[in-house]
DNA sequence: TCTGGGGTCCTAGGACCC
DNA sequence: TCTGGGGTCCTAGGACCC
């Protein structure tokens, strides 16, 4: 279908989606508290991915490291991380949502857009919870808006497993008093930097001089924050199937490396599987990155443009090892990452209108 | 409390060229 | 000898999202 422009965007998104998979194929997990994170074992190096409603009214939630989890819901049961049944699950959930004939943009593992020109849309938005439940056994909450943003912020209002419209109309009413932080796209750096100039809830970023935004943040960030106070921007649901623009694959060791051997050893597996996964869509490689985690917590980053577009791995793998040679000598290492990025098909679109833009 | 993994896009500064 | 202005490419870093 392409994009379309549709009087209503319905934001779809999974309650608890990594949760209610789990609880769904071990029923007697039901009404306990269940905490998905890394490998299951609360003594590693972990976070939290999702967390049940059970677990969450404990103060569990996502990004929050297993080991504090564990120990603020010491009966909770950990889970490890299975990517293959929670994109089967969301395969099913978005095949499901394909069939209602809307025009269907995936988000990620548990959320879409669709564009809807019914004139009821609330009776829409119960026709896909009943539509994915029934197929799936799994809840949904479904924001109602008249702009992508507002959409999205409103399944928040509706979360669990209910339905809220969000428009122009009460707009202010709803999110005017509320901090910034809660606009899809701010996040705490942002909202400091805002309120440096003032600024802390919508109303006062929508109401907010321009100049002042764009000198804060540069031209493009800067107007765009005006309009996210405003709750406007794009109303387009587009169907294209997303054009991964690289692939990184990256590792935080249980014990820190120490030895230049070993660091050469994990980057070539990373490497490795990086250029798999961008052989996978056959596509060249144009650019590789390194980055490293220092001990106790200090990032680095280091990336190069190859001579010309490669398919080889032994050229990404020399490319990754040259680069490493700008590492700090006798530093302990707690994370190494490898990422590869591709050349994009000739029929692939551009750019997006949406700044932040991030997807699993 | 000691901080994952996989993504995207934006900005800034320097190099280089005209 | 000192000094323009603009454009593009490259790299590093920052911020955000799920």
């Amino acid at each position: 279908m392409g994009p379309r422009r549709s009087r209503w965007v319905l934001h779809v998104d999974l309650d608890q989606f990594l949760a209610a998979v789990e609880v769904l194929r071990r029923p007697e997990l039901a009404g306990r508290p269940v905490i998905v994170g890394g490998r299951g074992d609360p003594t590693e190096r972990a976070v939290v991915s999702t967390a049940s409603y059970e677990a969450r009214v404990h103060g569990v939630g996502s990004g929050m490291p297993l080991r504090v989890a564990a120990r603020k819901v010491p009966d909770a049961v950990i889970l490890p991380v299975d990517h293959q049944a929670y994109d089967a699950a969301s395969a099913t959930v978005m095949d499901t949502l394909r069939g209602l004939g809307m025009v269907v943009e995936v988000l990620g593992w548990d959320e879409a857009f669709l564009g809807s020109d019914a004139d009821d849309p609330e009776a829409v938005a119960r026709r896909v919870q009943r539509a994915v439940l029934d197929a799936t056994r799994l809840h949904c909450s479904v924001g109602i808006g008249d702009t992508k943003v507002r959409a999205k912020i409103a399944t928040g209002f509706g979360k669990p497993a209910g339905v809220f419209r969000l428009t122009r109309a009460n707009w202010f009413e709803v999110m005017g008093a509320r901090p910034v932080v809660d606009l899809w796209g701010v996040g705490a750096k942002v909202s400091r930097r805002l309120a440096g100039h003032g600024i802390r809830t919508v109303e006062q970023l929508a109401a907010a001089d321009e100049a002042v935004l764009v000198a804060e943040f540069g031209p493009r960030l800067g107007a765009w924050y005006g309009e996210l106070g405003r709750g406007e921007g794009s109303a387009v649901v587009d169907d294209t199937p997303w054009v991964a623009r690289g692939h990184s694959r990256e590792t935080t060791f249980q014990r820190n490396l120490t030895t230049r051997e070993a660091v050469e050893d994990a980057l070539r597996v990373l490497a490795a599987q990086a250029h798999a996964d961008t052989a996978a869509e056959g596509r060249p490689v144009f650019r590789v990155g390194l980055k490293v985690r220092y001990a106790p917590f200090f990032t680095r980053t280091f990336s190069r443009k190859l001579p010309a577009p490669t398919r080889s791995l032994e050229e990404v793998t020399a490319a990754v090892l040259d680069l490493a040679a700008g590492m700090e000598p006798g530093r302990e290492v707690r994370l190494l990452g490898v990422r590869a990025e591709m050349v994009m098909p000739d029929d692939a679109p551009s750019t997006s209108s949406t700044p932040v833009r991030g997807r699993i």
